[in-house]
DNA sequence: GGTGGGGACTCAGAAATGTAGTC
DNA sequence: AGACTACATTTCTGAGTCCCCAC
């Protein structure tokens, strides 16, 4: 604890540690494009009002009003805890980097089967608050600390798990499992999902389901031709099922689209080809497409393609009499489009023609290169 | 068979940190 | 030598994919 004050309504007020905590993790958000949304500062606050009730803060009752909040004394002090390390000379800011690095050695590495290796993410996330991306539902919630007791170990049977850091604190759970390759779990607060800490990229287990990944890639090319004539001769199929899913792997074959699956409501709204809905796609005479939607990340994606006629023909049928919010294909799944795909070859599945399309794409720029004395 | 949640993995943008060049 | 800066690299963690299994 700092023991800087929230101003509020012109006072000072001297936030318990635990609020004070939460206080900080805004006022380390003040002047970004986070703290400019609505939903985050009200996410924010409502988590900030909670956590206030949870250790009966005597502000409770007082702080009421998120436009009286003024962060900007706890901000002062963060800059100046900034500017004092720049400060510092560059020596002595490089004995302190160096002690860091001597006492955080040995959880970058883990031995296995023999080999030393080293870890990828050997720390669990801080607290603070959670961003996200684009116009994500949750965004400003306070993500809480992570503790022992909510982490999972996977260790050989026949080892020592390792220290528990925090005094008085043991680890939720020590497992074997030898067909996964993570060191640890737990889950986020805020999403609930899981979250691993990992071997480093360099790894064998990573290296290995690398190269699987790109030898399933190499492997599609030599189904690519079958998997076309398939689709081209599926889009006169009498089965709209069967249309638009020859449809879907058209797109996701020739404009490398993702998969999409389905997103829940508390996830920014985003799609890929499986969710595509009827605003994100327009049809212009004779035969264009015309993409315009927020995809991963809320990376807006806009597009204008020319497609076959075939194409064309069956998407004005699956646009006919829709309207937006419904699924342009809506007789197809993920997972369907998947099933189908494996049928073509053991591991195929969207995915796969991302890796196979960067691939092709990068070769034969390597091609075009090639003879001219160029540095690729 | 379709659906829905659990689970484990890759992908990828933003933020933080490091480095090299210039004054 | 140090400050300043632009650019490169690394870290962090949120956002996807896909398979499995229960109902």
């Amino acid at each position: 604890p700092h023991g800087k004050p929230l101003r509020y309504d012109g006072e000072n007020l001297h936030l318990e540690p635990e609020i004070e905590e939460i206080a900080t993790f805004y006022a380390a958000k003040l002047g970004t494009e986070h703290a400019k949304k609505k939903t985050f500062n009200q996410n924010f606050f409502a988590d900030f009002k909670r956590a206030m009730r949870k250790h009966n803060s005597k502000y409770s009752g007082i702080i009421k009003d998120f436009k009286k909040c003024d962060f900007s004394v706890i901000r002062a002090h963060l800059d100046a805890v900034k500017a004092q390390q720049k400060d510092m000379r560059p020596c002595e800011r490089k004995a302190i980097r160096e002690a860091e690095a001597a006492r955080v050695a040995k959880y970058q590495v883990a031995i296995v089967d023999g080999r030393e290796e080293k870890v990828g993410n050997y720390r669990v996330e801080p607290p603070g608050l959670f961003l996200g991306r684009g116009e994500h539902p949750l965004a400003g919630k306070v993500k809480r600390r992570i503790l022992p007791e909510d982490v999972t170990i996977n260790i050989g049977e026949q080892e020592t798990p390792p220290e528990c850091p925090l005094p008085g604190h043991r680890w939720k759970k020590i497992v074997h499992e030898h067909s996964v390759t993570w060191l640890a779990f737990w889950r986020d607060s805020i999403t609930s999902g899981f979250k691993y800490v990992w071997l480093g990229a360099g790894s064998a287990f990573k290296g290995m389901s690398d190269h699987s990944k790109f030898e399933k890639a190499r492997k599609l090319h030599g189904v690519i031709g079958h998997v076309r004539a398939e689709y081209r001769r599926a889009w006169k199929s009498k089965d709209l099922s069967e249309q638009q899913r020859a449809v879907a792997t058209y797109l996701i074959d020739v404009l490398a689209l993702r998969v999409g699956n389905e997103k829940s409501e508390d996830e920014a709204d985003t799609v890929g080809c499986c969710s595509l809905r009827f605003e994100h796609v327009k049809l212009e005479r004779p035969s264009t497409l015309r993409l315009d939607f927020l995809g991963k990340d809320s990376i807006r994606y806009v597009n204008s393609v020319s497609v076959d006629p075939a194409v064309f023909a069956c998407l004005q049928r699956f646009l006919n009499g829709k309207k937006n919010g419904d699924d342009v294909f809506d007789l197809v799944t993920v997972t369907s489009l998947n099933d189908y795909l494996r049928g073509f070859m053991d591991g195929l599945s969207g995915k796969v023609f991302r890796t196979y399309n960067a691939s092709v794409t990068l070769d034969r720029l390597l091609q075009d290169t090639a003879g001219r004395d160029r540095v690729v």
